[in-house]
RNA sequence: GCUGUUGUAGCUCAGUGGUAGAGCACUUCCUUGGUAAGGAAGAGGUCACGAGUUCAAUCCUCGUCAACAGCUCCA
């Protein structure tokens, strides 16, 4: 007998060789028919394998995430079953389970394209297959064996992943006529998988190298249940009206023009009011925490950048060099603001007393990124950094560290940011060419990130080989509407450009130092970050960020001086309002505004002008009753208040 | 940059080898002064751009540009 330890601390006892299933069918027949997995001992496995030793057990149904990674994984062998018997001479790569569904990237025989069109005839392939309910199966292999198989199959891919594992620890796992190299776990029969939806085709490079061939990837996902898909499905369209492209375009905050040229975002009037209220609430903070606002220009010599390092790492691949008619005179436009203001820090002597010295920016850079990576505003090839540079002596840099995270924090709590996943980037230490700088200063400066992380509670998972090249950085990532991660804030230490710079500050020995940097920027870019903003929303911003708190709509000619009036009151409420006053069909104009979302409707009229009133109507709330411009005022301001009080309590918390 | 898809009126989209349509928006007028009212008339497009095939191309072919999905990249 084996003993069996449930996850809620029970124990039970079972013959040796007893599955995950018939300990679940113990429990109740409904638990073991909805089981796809199971964890033993801390490993994931399949159902109907024999368990021989006292262990601890989860089995896990569709609502774990184990459960549905299974499901996919199982899908994608499906579908490769599929695909071996639609395209013969298929060569097929890896085919894993992913955050919604899974892939295949495959190499069809020379001379055929699988394309988009192709998928519905793969999908009914896939439920055929799945309907002769087939078992999978799974068997260890030596490695001499497995790699003859495959290369007989003339599998040149999986051999090449084949050579990469080690003897003895290879598996083959089997649903019909296709076998496949893997690890596993899967679910025990295709019969489960009901609902089949191929989603799309997409060229992807053979171990994500861009010098290897491209493979093509598709993509699918499957349920156990067609309801399930359809809710998804229904999931992505609803998904699409958040795209702030979209939105963006209905709202009239931005556009992109062909003349202008790509990436180059035009920030129209209203979308120019919103970013301007981002920037003077950050720019508050920013005051609150000792910053000093600079302003430099979008160009400098090419030389700057060369001091930098980022002329040879970048110049080849960004706007080339401006020339003007000295001769041998080269500008570039800039791509980062760190030279210039280092250039500022340079302007005089300073003393130990005088640090931390905290630059801020509104910097416009001008980067030459790929023209498939444009993407909306979230990637552009102009943007506006809310940059700033901390010059610190070392001894002040995690403490100042630590405030920048706060700024972060405040921002993201005003903006009900609550889904962001921080991110500690750090180089990769096999690939010094990739970084400039000694070991010793790169060390220090991912100590000092990871212990104010430690220090402030924040949990952050290490990715290596994501640091800028000349430090780490702590990454601030947030997921737009359809879940695509975004890198919003991110903080930078920085040993390398001070020096590179030759900055200095006179310690208390009298001795010349050199001061650490920080380099920061809380929203990322005002582009991406009113992009992601506006897929959180969906367009419905908070009120004290809206462009417009109010329109005044009179109802007819009659009453456009007093709705004047009204908007300047409100004004000297602190209450942006404007007026509507075309004069035609209200209903029309009701329209127009909701469409632009103003969260207001002030509408005046004769009894309204007798009274110095006004009605007031919230967008989707309906109506508020009829105020003066001043309570109305309070109200908002109430609103306002509370938000920004938030903010507060949350950083004196 | 790579693979695939797409490009028709301001927006959302039909459509055809014989030089174009709808709904909404827009303009004018009528009706209605109150929370997405109705009616009439009108204006709007080198069918992304360039070349080729054809008697004839918005439609077929090739190229370019741009957008979309993914890959790679992201100071």
């Amino acid at each position: 007998m084996i003993k069996v330890k449930f996850p809620d601390g029970s124990v039970r006892e079972y013959a040796e060789g007893t599955t995950a299933y018939q300990i679940a069918e113990s429990i109740s027949p409904r638990l073991a028919a909805d089981i796809l997995v199971a964890t033993v001992n801390d490993q994931i496995m399949e159902i109907n394998r024999p368990i021989n030793e006292d262990c601890t057990i989860q089995l896990h149904k569709w609502d774990d995430a184990e459960g549905k990674h299974a499901f996919w994984h199982t899908s994608a062998h499906l579908m490769a079953e599929a695909l071996q018997e639609l395209y013969p001479g298929i060569q097929f790569g890896i085919g894993p389970a992913i955050e919604n569904g899974f892939y295949y990237d495959v190499m069809p025989a020379e001379g055929t394209v699988i394309k988009e069109s192709d998928l519905p005839a793969i999908e009914k392939k896939m439920a055929e297959l799945a309907a002769r309910k087939e078992d999978i199966t799974r068997r260890d292999i030596s490695k001499a064996e497995v790699l003859k198989m495959f290369m007989d199959r003339g599998q040149t891919y999986k051999c090449e992943l084949i050579n990469d594992l080690a003897d003895g620890t290879i598996t083959l796992y089997t649903n019909g006529a296709f076998t496949d190299l893997c690890r596993g776990p899967h679910i025990t029969n295709t019969a489960d998988i009901k609902a089949i939806k191929l989603l799309s085709v997409a060229g992807a490079y053979w171990r994500g190298d861009e010098k290897r061939p491209q493979m093509t990837r598709i993509y699918g996902i499957t349920y156990p249940k067609k309801k399930m898909l359809d809710e998804y499905l229904a999931f992505l369209e609803e998904a699409k009206k958040r795209d702030h492209r979209k939105i963006g375009q209905e709202l009239e905050l931005f556009a992109f023009s062909e003349a202008v040229g790509k990436g180059l975002p035009l920030w129209l009037p209203r979308g120019t009011q919103l970013r301007l209220r981002l920037q003077d609430f950050l720019s508050e903070i920013q005051r609150r925490f000792g910053y000093q606002q600079v302003i430099t220009p979008h160009i400098g010599q090419k030389e700057l950048w060369v001091t930098s390092g980022h002329y040879a790492k970048y110049g080849k691949d960004s706007f080339q060099p401006i020339h003007t008619p000295e001769e041998g005179e080269e500008y570039l436009l800039k791509p980062m603001n760190c030279p210039h203001h280092c250039e500022i820090y340079k302007v005089k002597p300073h003393s130990y007393k005088d640090l931390p010295l905290r630059y801020a920016e509104f910097g416009t850079v001008y980067r030459y990124e790929q023209s498939g990576e444009l993407h909306g505003l979230t990637r552009v090839r102009s943007f506006t950094q809310d940059d700033a540079h901390i010059f610190c002596r070392p001894d002040q840099l995690e403490e100042e560290f630590m405030k920048v995270m706060d700024i972060i924090f405040i921002i993201f709590n005003a903006l009900d940011f609550k889904n962001f996943e921080a991110q500690i980037s750090l180089r990769d230490p096999n690939n010094h060419e990739k970084y400039i700088g000694s070991d010793e200063v790169w060390e220090k400066a991912e100590a000092a990130i990871v212990k104010a992380c430690e220090y402030k509670g924040l949990k952050a998972h290490k990715e290596i080989g994501e640091a800028a090249f000349y430090g780490p950085k702590l990454d601030f990532m947030v997921k737009d509407a359809i879940g695509r991660k975004w890198q919003l804030g991110t903080i930078q230490v920085d040993y390398n450009l001070p020096e590179r710079f030759k900055l200095e500050y006179t310690g208390a020995d009298n001795q010349k130092h050199r001061p650490v940097m920080i380099h920061r920027a809380p929203f990322g870019s005002m582009e991406r970050f009113v992009a992601v903003l506006i897929e959180h929303t969906g367009g419905k911003f908070p009120l004290w960020l809206t462009p417009d708190q109010a329109v005044v709509l009179p109802i007819s000619e009659k009453f456009n001086d007093y709705a004047q009036k009204v908007v300047n009151d409100l004004s000297n409420y602190g209450v942006r309002a404007c007026v509507d006053d075309r004069n035609e069909k209200i209903g029309r104009k009701i329209r127009d505004n909701e469409l632009k979302r103003i969260p207001y409707m002030l509408i005046v009229g004769e009894n309204e002008m007798n009274e110095g009133k006004i009605a007031v109507r919230r967008q989707g709330e309906g109506d508020q009753g009829t105020m003066t411009p001043r309570d109305f005022a309070v109200m908002i301001n109430d609103q306002i208040a509370a938000t920004m009080d938030a903010n507060y309590n949350y950083r004196k918390a």
